[in-house]
DNA sequence: ATGCCTGCAAAGCTTTTGCAGATGC
DNA sequence: GCATCTGCAAAAGCTTTGCAGGCAT
């Protein structure tokens, strides 16, 4: 039960809610996840964890830094995981697909403009809305 | 009366409510708003407009494009002039203090990634959480 | 005169919360 | 055993909408 540990390496409970929670999270086939999504997920499977639950799960494992919340336009908030290595999306207006990128010219400039007016980059959010060209 | 020519160039309606609401987001003091802001700024000068006449106003207006809405985290929708200069966002975590800026080579690596992948940039959102640096 | 606007109140949606019982450690 | 978690239902917060009357053109 590896998602066992990783929830206690973050210092959360281990649950069954929890962990199928997690479970989805790492699912390869949808990064970002809304609540929603989640929940609807996991009645597919069988388990039916209330929607409550869901929100406080990913309230707490944003908390713990184990998950990122993104609030793209439009849409709900939606979660991944927070993986080793930053990255920025692409929101396709289209297919409402997204689209994950990462440009290190990009990310020093954030800084510099930052210090220019006196201060440090906490956090930031980049997301281009973006149309498949033709 | 400049804002009514403003409003009918954008193919809006001319109205009281209107003209009010976009005096105040040209008024340089704050330029990013919420609606709640603007229904408080009202209040305070006598112009009691109801909420939902300005969540109203705000839609058209940022449909017509006379104004940009922002989804920054944890603050509700913020509303600005869209002026003719596109411009990006930090905002401090310790005041709220929101700054603009503009960095030319950020837009410009922006289009070359999403082209990469081959995408055309519809719009995008760039926000810098930031901390005053001491 | 007509169609778009406004206010009001009610509804909608996502997200949060109080409470009582269940569960993990 | 105790603290924390869960489900349920209710509430909260922001935003939208239906309706009836009012205003701009």
């Amino acid at each position: 039960m590896e998602n066992g540990k990783i929830l206690r390496s973050f210092g959360l409970k281990v649950t069954a809610p929890r962990i199928k929670i997690l479970k989805l999270l790492e699912s390869p086939v949808k990064a970002h996840l809304t609540a929603e999504d989640i929940f609807k997920e996991l009645l597919k499977t069988g388990d039916d964890i209330s929607l409550a639950t869901i929100y406080r799960a990913l309230s707490q494992f944003e908390e713990a830094g184990l998950v990122i919340k993104h609030n793209f336009d439009g849409i709900n908030a939606v979660y991944e995981l927070n993986s080793e290595e930053h990255h920025d999306h692409m929101v396709c207006l289209k297919t409402g697909e997204i689209i994950e990128f990462y440009n290190e010219d990009i990310e020093k400039k954030q800084q510099e403009i930052a210090e220019k007016h006196g201060y440090e980059v906490i956090n930031h959010s980049l997301i281009l809305y973006v149309r498949p060209k033709k």
